[in-house]
DNA sequence: GGTGGATAGTTGAGGGATCAACTACCCACG
DNA sequence: CGTGGGTAGTTGATCCCTCAACTATCCACC
């Protein structure tokens, strides 16, 4: 518990930052699981599908490329691909081809989608506040936020530099 | 974007909490991503299978009751028992009946598992430490423990009082 | 103008998660 | 005792995700 050796100090983390570890790795699962069984029990949209519609909705014409969704959403294009060809049978969402690039598919909100996307809204952000907004101080909420920021900004680039890392190696 | 209703300010979020919000989810989402993905490219063992790993290895005896198991990862028990098993089938860990109550079964770490434990730690901490410990001020990330910690019991409560809220509305 | 390497998106097979039903057991109360 | 409601854990059908392979297109360069 007391004295690490100089190695261990560099590779381990201290108690303290364990402990924020965890809180963190704990928080995160109980939100998303809590979220996600308001969404399974009171509303007509998961939590993947509202957030992929609320994407939709933000865009010209209610309309974005597919990969732009998938970067956005921070899913595979292959989970894209699946999830938004189920949204489709369920009148959801529709494709069609993206002018200019002939590879390309839009991705477009229909009137149904645009539906339970209001429908889902007030449910989802209740929740929302209830579970994580009116849980914090604003002051805590707002830090969320931007020390989040900061993670999403490093969880990039680790991503991007993988094999730049173990060419540092060499 | 500038007046809102009395009815609005209840219901949606500001500007500031919006901002905020998305900011978390991309965060986190940005974050397992990274995270997994190390484990998926380099380590032994998934990134689930290592904090199961990690439980049973701070329990007396390497062994926990399969029902605290699951509370601790924020598991369903149906998917524990899945996962269980197939680690079981690699032996990793190994299952027994629970002394006292018949109905109870305890997991325990075999040493192949605590191996794999052993030879994945490294590869985890220092992604751990370089996504996210790093990316932050130490009064950031302590911080985010703080802040976590209160989001979670939130969200335990949350998912406590599910049926009371209905119950409210009658 | 055609070749090579990147990018956009899809597909299907296999593995993992979810949900409802089920067995087995515990325990409080009559 | 014994009955009833709760808890512990498992099972299997179904659905969803992942991964690797594939087609089709774009574009830079010679």
């Amino acid at each position: 518990m007391a004295a690490q050796t100089v190695e261990e100090r560099d590779i381990w983390l201290t108690e303290e930052q364990q402990a924020a570890w965890r809180h963190y790795l704990e928080g995160t699962a109980r939100f998303v699981e809590a979220l996600g069984s308001v969404h399974d029990r009171t509303l007509p949209l998961s939590l993947g599908e509202y957030s992929l519609l609320v994407q939709l909705s933000e865009a010209p014409d209610r309309t974005m490329r597919m990969s732009t969704l998938a970067d956005g959403l921070v899913l595979s294009r292959s989970r894209l691909t699946h999830t938004v060809a189920r949204m489709e049978a369920r009148g959801l969402v529709s494709r069609c081809a993206a002018e200019g690039d002939r590879r390309g598919v839009n991705c477009a909100m229909t009137e149904a989608g645009y539906a339970a996307l209001v429908a889902a809204a007030p449910g989802h952000v209740s929740a929302v506040r209830r579970i994580l907004v009116e849980a914090l101080e604003p002051e805590e909420f707002e830090m969320l936020g931007r020390v989040m920021a900061k993670v999403a900004a490093s969880s990039r680039a680790a991503g991007g530099t993988e094999e730049g890392l173990t060419v540092l190696c060499d």
